[in-house]
DNA sequence: TTTATTGGTGTCAAATTAACACTTAAAAAA
DNA sequence: TTTTTTAAGTGTTAATTTGACACCAATAAA
């Protein structure tokens, strides 16, 4: 006999906080939630788990079926189990966060689910607990972001440093000094500066790095102090 | 019509790493598991999620059943969804840490459990992936303990510097000058030292200290670097 | 050729870090 | 009572890191 027969069992989504950085602003690609309750309403990105696949199989699933994009950084959250956070049935949400090259995009893939790019700092009223996903989410990648060089995932390829600054300014919503920042970054070998320059947004155009794809493996447990003070950091 | 009929509901259990600290070794408190399957194998304490309670409060729960104490440090720690962790049934499970006084344990209370506190250098093996929750409990300690002043919840009320020094090394697994590890500890301003001493473990006798708990909540989120080099922890 | 704009760089003082060794208190032993 | 043993407690220094700060360079547009 099944000694867990009588246990109950409980529907099992995830959720996912899908980061993009445009250039200038920190985003977060949100949809209009396609069926109810409280459809036409913004959300998060999610879907159910399936029997079939784990937490981590069913977040890269969602995210595809949005995006159209595979490989993409994706971290656990945080798993929200409080009873009545779905109105319908009680449904937990194991939360994921994605960090992505907002040019990768595909626009027409996701356009079943009336998605956009909204910036973090005017986010709309969301269903259930997405609020309090998002919050938790943008306080795990400062905290993660302050020792670990996770930013550059959001970045395309080939970048200049007047656009990581302007990242880690819109993540930390402060402003850094330039001189110092460049120490900073240049200091922890992870850049390789490339012959060409940047010319869209500025008159001198500002030379292109890349990231040193092994130095980065290498060295993503041991990165940098970028922020000052990090440790004050919630 | 509920739309979510079709979808699969899943056993959802809470599983429990207890660390406790009992003045020379980092332990953790494991049990001999009561039902099948792997009856009688080491296991971490757990329980299932009822349908009236959110992860918090099982955990609370199935904590205080084990040790009868209450208002303990938790921490949810990771959520673990893999298909065949439960050979018997798929059941996830959310993993919390807990951080405990050792000396407020109260050993009848689990003796339903054959609990034991077990060195974290000697886990034994353990049934499904409870090593695996182990191995990220301790890496998460390390990683906040680094940031925050968290193991003051695995010491009395008064304790010494060479105690609190001993559990920092016991965490890292490493050694820590005294001259620099007391000067750090003491610039936090968190400690207050006390007129007695503690006489047991040495001639001269440590004074005790205790936690300046107004200043302990202020600055939970602005510690300290304890660790040198703490960025390159995992 | 002048102007406007953004990119890129260097110095210095202050704070922090890590390395390092001797004295002190008190119990135990002689 | 003196001596010995053991662990506690403390300070200095050199090196590194940090943060504050201001000017020149390149280029397109006027």
């Amino acid at each position: 006999m099944n000694k867990y027969s009588k246990q109950t069992r409980i529907l099992t989504a995830v959720d996912c906080i899908i980061f993009g950085f445009d250039g200038t602003e920190l985003k977060l690609l949100l949809i209009k939630r396609a069926f109810e309750p409280q459809k036409g309403n913004w959300s998060l990105m999610g879907g159910f788990v399936q029997a079939t696949e784990s937490f981590d199989e069913a977040t890269a699933r969602v995210l595809k079926q949005l995006t159209g994009l595979d490989g993409v950084y994706l971290e656990q959250l945080y798993a929200f189990g409080a009873i009545n956070r779905d109105p319908l049935e009680r449904t937990i949400s194991i939360a994921y966060f994605a960090l992505i090259d907002i040019h990768k995009y595909e626009k027409q893939i996701s356009e079943d689910y009336h998605a956009e790019w909204v910036p973090v700092k005017q986010v709309p009223d969301l269903i259930f607990d997405h609020q309090h996903m998002i919050k938790m989410a943008r306080e795990k990648l400062q905290y993660k972001a302050a020792l670990h060089p996770i930013l550059f995932e959001l970045l395309p390829e080939k970048f200049t440093l007047p656009q990581l600054q302007s990242l880690y300014e819109g993540v930390y919503d402060t402003e850094f000094d330039k001189r110092n920042f460049s120490r900073k970054v240049l200091s922890t070998g992870l850049l390789v500066k490339q012959k060409e320059k940047e010319k869209t947004s500025s008159k001198k155009g500002a030379f292109y790095y890349k990231l040193n794809k092994r130095s980065y493996k290498a060295n993503f447990q041991a990165f940098l102090n970028i922020i000052p003070n990090s440790h004050k950091l919630k």
